[in-house]
DNA sequence: TTTATATTTCGATATTTCTAGAAATATCGT
DNA sequence: ACGATATTTCTAGAAATATCGAAATATAAA
């Protein structure tokens, strides 16, 4: 996980949308669900509905598989998992003058 | 930390100049770094910084508190906390198989 | 009170993104 | 081959966003 990545990630996941369609895709773990799973469940057309997975699949966080007619989609965790880390370890505290400040002085 | 307002943060941190800014910032600690600071270090017109910032600011990201000419900003470090734990809880694995698997079957 | 500094607001343009209907494609069952 | 189902691609208008120069605002210093 790099800065540009993490950034690409991040909008990816800022559209309310995409970010319910991760966290179903998150619940539903290795079973995932096919994309009109999602659709019954988020009530939205299924072209638009299509444009916003292919971006999380772009993004390299959703990915699919097909099965017959159905299109399995899969939450890739463990990109989240890195993307996770790499908040915590540059974008949360821990640069703080707790750390910086010269003890005792 | 609800789902709507993690998207806006997550949207509001999607931007390449927007995460540099905001990783800049944490890395500033309490001290915060002044616009122009951010200016010299980025490298970009002033107007299109600040537009960024307002962004960041709108979302509650980032603080600002004025002294005397200079507008000093803040990574509110405590937002992010909350918006990783957001994600570990709702977006990250814990939902899988190894949870709902019945154990021993 | 004039001048310098720091930053924002305005305005204009270029680009991206969102949305969704219509058409196309892929796969299956018969 | 045909019809049904599942999903994508195409297309386009509307809305949002990015960029940056110029002008405006706020504060301090001389």
């Amino acid at each position: 996980m790099n800065e540009e990545y993490a950034a690409k990630c991040l909008a990816e996941l800022g559209s309310p949308t995409r970010l319910a369609v991760f966290r179903l895709l998150v619940r539903a773990g290795h079973v995932g669900m096919v994309v009109g799973d999602l659709q019954r469940r988020l009530r939205i057309p299924a072209s638009t509905l299509s444009h916003h997975i292919a971006r999380l699949a772009w993004a390299g966080l959703v990915e699919q598989r097909r099965r017959g007619r159905s299109l399995h989609c899969f939450a890739r965790t463990d990109v989240m998992d890195g993307l996770v880390t790499y908040l915590t370890a540059e974008c949360c505290a821990g640069f703080d003058d707790e750390k910086t400040d010269q003890p005792a002085a």
